[in-house]
DNA sequence: GCAAATGGTTCATTTCATAAAAAAATGGTA
DNA sequence: TACCATTTTTTTATGAAATGAACCATTTGC
């Protein structure tokens, strides 16, 4: 129905935000006699819809931009338990939300995914007229073609292609992805970074998670194991070596990560909420200030790497509210910035963002939104 | 002159190996009648020849081959002093080679380049007729235009436009590249690893280089940093952390490089040489062991920073000859293994290489024949 | 020999992109 | 107010490029 030209409209137009006929063609490199009738048949499907008038010295131009309303798509999240489905217009926002409990089985967790979507299809009413596919995001591997997860810790799940399961039962197409991934490529098509070529994400939850876009595509690697930031080795001297549960020693997440952080809290008698253990540092608690200090460290030293590695413009890291003024965050820009090298120009930047789970849903249906905008599943 | 039709012929060619004209046309998405054509141009003007039948079932195929002396390239190295010129063909074969000391004056250094470049055109004879660019690799930053050399700390170099001078000076295109991506597009295009789309390739010299290749792009980073694996934080239990150059502390090149292993050696009274250093370890003598050790320990830890951030197919790690067998080899290998993640599957392959300057001039060249082959330097 | 299978070519047709010209919409100026 | 310069958008005529379908070529296997 569309063809590849129509593809790279939307494509630009939603990377870049709205713009002119005129400057799609300068854009994109072909004529404005091609532009036009490719803009034609996407206003007339109502994809595309005209806006306010800018004025130069000539005729005005017309900014063009993608109607929000064009497509929905449903993004499932099973990144934590309860699971969060999201529904979102093209443009990325939550039309609405529903969580679920988050079942082991995978059976079992198809059925309660497939109610929850009936769900929000009845609550979306008129937005869900268009509704184009779902994406999601679970903590674990994924096949090559997107719908099988083939293992997964964490969800105890081992070549579970809940992607057909999925396709089979909702009659929509579904794309299955890693948290990490779904999160950085949600971020790519519709957060703040959108556009940029070359950045990366690092989330803290009860494990660590990483991802990286580099020339505009994500980075997989040869097995789909790129970003797997948890594992990278980080002893630094006087931080002792921990066995990590992959059988090595002086893995990140055996420091930094909720899991570890709250573990080493109970052991000092601290409190195990993120929390009261952050107010408890903020008052000064010595032994609270300590943990948060070598977590946050840690991961200032693996952030270093990153940055050394592959020279992003920006790095985010998404914290737990309760972390963002800690000294886990000084101690992480500090020990990032120690280890960098700095050269003339802008550095990367390193942020920090609010972790909330409702990211990994809105990720996941930014999956088939991009299959709406792009035509292909190419990341 | 050539269309982008007949640059995809070209790229396909290359990158697989010789093959008939209806597989081009399957793995090009295109129809048989257009490929036709576009070998029809190709074999006109002796780009393409084709080479022996491939006997199946039906009427045999005819393998359509690039022609090694479709093109020749010439390609200069300023990794070390002396520079190294080469001249190849269109396979990456080194037809000529002459060295010329490495000036730091950047008019002097042009001007011997050019001395140099017509020697080498002139030992070439009937290859040269054909000659179709210059490449240059050099330790440094270098423009996104491909043309100047930002800064060089090894060359003293600040905004020099080689580029521009020995297009000038030469009537050739001309392309700059730095050292470590030269190697890898250089291996992209001729080596072993031609057609991966994942790797990475770290050498070993005075310094520490380091570049990659992500799905099938050189990875340049926001600034054209990426790759800096000579500040990677490697501090290690027991290591110490030596101040490094750059102001931080713990920088792998204080360990790794040659020129921490000479300089440590001088101190610790063992030879400064590293043939002599390896032997001597290889004989059993603990410092020499304890400090080659140390030096491929360190190596081996980024190495698997290097894995476990980007999860290549390969890391093709260039060593000195010496270094192949030695304790420095193994202990990289032991590091680098303790500290990667194994999963199901074939992981990271890690294989080591002879080091040799030559590497950088074949790689230099390869830009040209890059341009050539693709039509554009989109790397 | 002849059918089956596959590789490669020819050619009329369609599709696609373009350049050039025309139309539209505005600001400035006499 | 009339008119011109400027820029955006549409229309139209032209040319390049890719295609499908038919055709020819050359082998294997029976």
């Amino acid at each position: 129905m569309l063809s590849p030209g129509h593809y790279q409209i939307l494509t630009t137009l939603s990377r870049g935000g709205p713009c002119s006929r005129t400057d799609l063609a300068r854009t994109l490199g072909v004529s404005k006699a091609s532009i036009s009738g490719l803009v034609r048949d996407l206003l007339n499907q109502n994809i595309l819809c005209e806006q306010e008038l800018v004025f130069g010295v000539g005729r005005p131009s017309v900014s063009l931009a993608v109607r929000a309303d064009a497509a929905s798509f449903i993004g499932v999240s099973l990144q934590q338990d309860p699971a969060v489905l999201v529904l979102t217009d093209l443009h990325g926002s939550v039309l609405a939300r529903v969580e679920v409990p988050r079942a082991e089985d995978p059976d079992l967790c198809v059925e309660s995914l497939v109610a929850a979507i009936d769900q929000l299809r009845a609550t979306g009413g008129a937005s869900t007229e268009r509704l184009s596919g779902v994406g999601v995001a679970l903590p674990g591997f994924v096949s090559h073609d997107r719908h099988t997860c083939v293992a997964s810790t964490a969800l105890g799940w081992r070549n579970v292609d809940i992607g057909a399961a999925l396709t089979e039962r909702t009659g929509l197409p579904t794309w299955v992805e890693n948290d990490a991934n779904a999160l950085i490529l949600g971020e790519q098509l519709f957060g703040p970074l959108r556009g940029s070529p070359d950045f990366s994400m690092v989330f803290v939850s009860y494990g660590i998670g990483c991802a990286h876009i580099v020339n505009r595509r994500l980075l997989r690697g040869n097995a789909g194991g790129a970003g797997e930031i948890s594992h990278a080795p980080i002893a630094i001297e006087g931080f002792g070596a921990a066995p990590c549960r992959c059988g090595n020693k002086g893995c990140l997440e055996t420091v930094a990560s909720l899991l570890a952080i709250t573990n080493a809290a109970r052991r000092a008698g601290l409190p195990e909420q993120i929390g009261p253990l952050a107010a408890l540092a903020a008052k000064g608690q010595p032994d609270a200030l300590a943990l948060l200090h070598r977590a946050g460290s840690a991961l200032g030293l693996a952030t270093a790497q990153l940055i050394q590695m592959l020279d992003p413009s920006h790095v985010v890291v998404m914290l737990d509210p309760a972390l963002h003024d800690s000294v886990f965050a000084h101690a992480l820009r500090k020990e990032a910035d120690s280890h960098i090298l700095h050269r003339e120009g802008p550095g990367t930047m390193v942020t920090f963002r609010d972790f909330a789970p409702d990211n990994f849903a809105s990720g996941a249906a930014s999956l088939a939104a991009r299959y709406f905008i792009s035509g292909s599943d190419a990341l």
